[in-house]
DNA sequence: ACTATAAAATATGTATACATATTCTGGCTG
DNA sequence: CAGCCAGAATATGTATACATATTTTATAGT
């Protein structure tokens, strides 16, 4: 995710990666020549970088056409959340019908071992479902909006314990419907887990 | 979907249109310096709109970077198809939750009375399950996968009488779900609906 | 003839200058 | 004082020149 020969990619990366981290607040402002002189490169990557997360929703703009971070509303939160957990769905419906029983065993050996670091348990969970459901495209959507959905999820809601025992018991039920094959049991599960997961920040919505 | 003020759009407008009615086949190179010449303007506004069109994947880079119309394999081509069945599925089983009772008798009058333009006609119930699912993401998503889809379906299939008369049934199916209020049902129609109506070109992959 | 190597060709990557469009500001006018 | 019009300010849009990277081609050596 952090590499790319061209300036222009780096840049993509990095002003990606700070607005998933709220460095950069919804609303602010991105233009052109000052991140030209941050960079130390000339408008011309710098533009390249900004359409791209402008075709992707990262960012928008307004007056002058000039660039920002994104504002959402309650309904757009909805909806991008929404989004992401039915093709997280599909994937699990789709794995349920095509895992091999190595990937099947695997996934469960995943959920069943105690993981030490939680978040990236849950990366790996997620990963390995999408793998199985063999759909590049779904695969990539799915990632694509994750990354966008990444700078509006509520990080004090994932940090609870609580909610950790609670996703590693979705994820085991989920596990058990994909071993079991049953796809259409294996998306809902797979749908309420995502919208526990997610959850939307009320306040300061951009 | 044919205007934007700016020429960079303009030339993304003709060329996708280009790419999806195969005046540009599979393969064909496209050239920053070639296509600015033609259209009487800098490497610039081309050089955006390409790389729009490889974010998108209708696109693709090669040797020394040059860009060309993809070529998809046919596994390609599966998953491309069934990510929009996929979508669209899910978008009817949304649609059976959300419709009024306004838009339910609306898409059933629509599928009842005999269309006189099919395409028109078929355009616009896949309109109307979308907007009655409620969720501008996943519209888009259906239309982007749409149009990505377009260079590569079989028109003869789309033509034939038969396909067209099987076509309305299916959507009559889906129709009695929605209004049941039947998500699952809507899904699983809607699923096996957009199956048949795409098919694979298996000659001349690209 | 075959291989290695260096130079040319070719396409995009980047920098920079200028064009254009839109908002903001200030002053004029009613 | 309100409203409007002109011009400055500001940000992106476009054109063009130059840099870079990679492939092709030509050539020399064995």
């Amino acid at each position: 995710m952090t590499n790319g020969a061209r300036s222009a990619d780096q840049i993509y990366d990095i002003l990606s990666q700070r607005i998933a981290e709220r460095a950069l607040a919804p609303g602010a402002s991105l233009t052109e020549t000052v991140l030209a002189s941050e960079f130390g490169l000339s408008r011309t990557p710098v533009r390249e970088a900004l359409h791209r997360l402008a075709g992707e929703g990262l960012v928008e703009r307004g007056a002058r056409r000039a660039f920002f971070v994104r504002r959402m509303t309650a309904a757009d939160l909805s909806d991008l959340f929404e989004s992401l957990g039915e093709i997280e769905a599909t994937c699990a419906r789709l794995a349920a019908l095509r895992m091999t029983e190595i990937e099947r065993d695997g996934l469960n050996r995943m959920v069943t071992e105690m993981p030490r670091d939680y978040a990236r348990h849950n990366s790996s969970f997620h990963a390995a479902i999408r793998a199985g459901a063999r759909n590049q495209i779904l695969a990539t959507l799915a990632l694509d909006l994750e990354r966008r959905s990444l700078p509006w999820r509520d990080a004090s809601l994932r940090a609870s314990a609580a909610r950790v025992e609670q996703s590693r018991l979705e994820h085991r039920a989920i596990v058990e419907a994909v071993r079991d094959g049953d796809g259409s049991r294996a998306a809902k599960l797979m749908r309420s887990h995502m919208a526990g997961s997610l959850s939307t920040i009320s306040e300061r919505l951009g």
